[in-house]
DNA sequence: ATTAACTGATACTAAATTAGTATCAAATAA
DNA sequence: TTATTTGATACTAATTTAGTATCAGTTAAT
């Protein structure tokens, strides 16, 4: 079991990047080089990730692509639900033939607080709080 | 992004279904009707499940699969292990680029703490609670 | 002005996983 | 002896994940 696919995984990688060159433009280019990302599956991220607000980007020479958004405000949670959609636990859990009456499915129930749990675990996890356990390891 | 894929979440229910049915064999035939569950898959689904010892089958007519352990020793962790492979959050975020060093790798840390809690949530749903939830809820 | 270094947009292919089907041999109850 | 059932295994189809390719347009530097 996956929890995070290699875009989710790649996109976290990228941003954090980005976070540790707060206010300048990184190339796709470079992200990819530092980041062992393939070049042009990055390029697509990226631009998954300005249609979502969370970068912005200068096009041309010397162009790139820089942080929108305040690096704490944006959780693993988000980017899994860019990535990999809206964390659901299993569709079919709750038919007919188990839960009866759809309304009182008990596994509905106990899918979805394991569900809210997963969710709010990694809404813990923002690229600024992982940036700064780097940094603090490289300090050291 | 999926929790539980179709195999898992079918075990489930094969498995609910033949803990309501505790100490008689049930068919194939008759657990892939009353769960609306494909049938030949299932199959697949049962017999791995005997290599795992949670059932027991009986050949020849009137022969069928059986719970082999306590439903309360069955949890859903164990079944995602089965039927969608350990879980693990990422292979790649551990890698060279951004962990330095793997030993003291920071992402790797958070990620083990997210796997465990995931983990942990759904040891705690096994076949035996969810058998007397829906049973409690039934008795409304 | 021209060129090299970039992004935007989009379409495409490949690989892996998930989902489901089919077949035939062997066992057992009636 | 026959219908019903599992054991074993091989196969196909659909979907998702991963990655590639192309070409147009933008900008900085010369």
């Amino acid at each position: 079991m996956k929890v995070l696919t290699k875009n989710t995984d790649y996109a976290i990688r990228a941003l954090l990047a980005l976070a540790a060159e707060k206010g300048r433009y990184l190339s796709a280019k470079s992200i990819a080089a530092g980041q062992d990302i393939p070049y042009q599956f990055l390029r697509t991220l990226l631009q998954e990730m300005i249609r979502h607000n969370l970068i912005v980007s200068k096009e041309g020479a010397r162009g790139g692509f820089m942080l929108e958004k305040d690096p704490d405000t944006i959780t693993v949670t988000q980017l899994i639900e860019i990535f990999q959609g809206k964390v659901q636990v299993s569709e079919c859990m709750f038919r007919k033939q188990i839960c009866g009456n759809r309304s009182r499915c008990v596994l509905r129930h106990e899918i979805m607080r394991i569900e809210q749990v997963v969710q709010s675990e990694f809404e813990k996890v923002t690229i600024g709080k992982l940036l700064r356990d780097l940094e603090a390891a490289n300090r050291k």
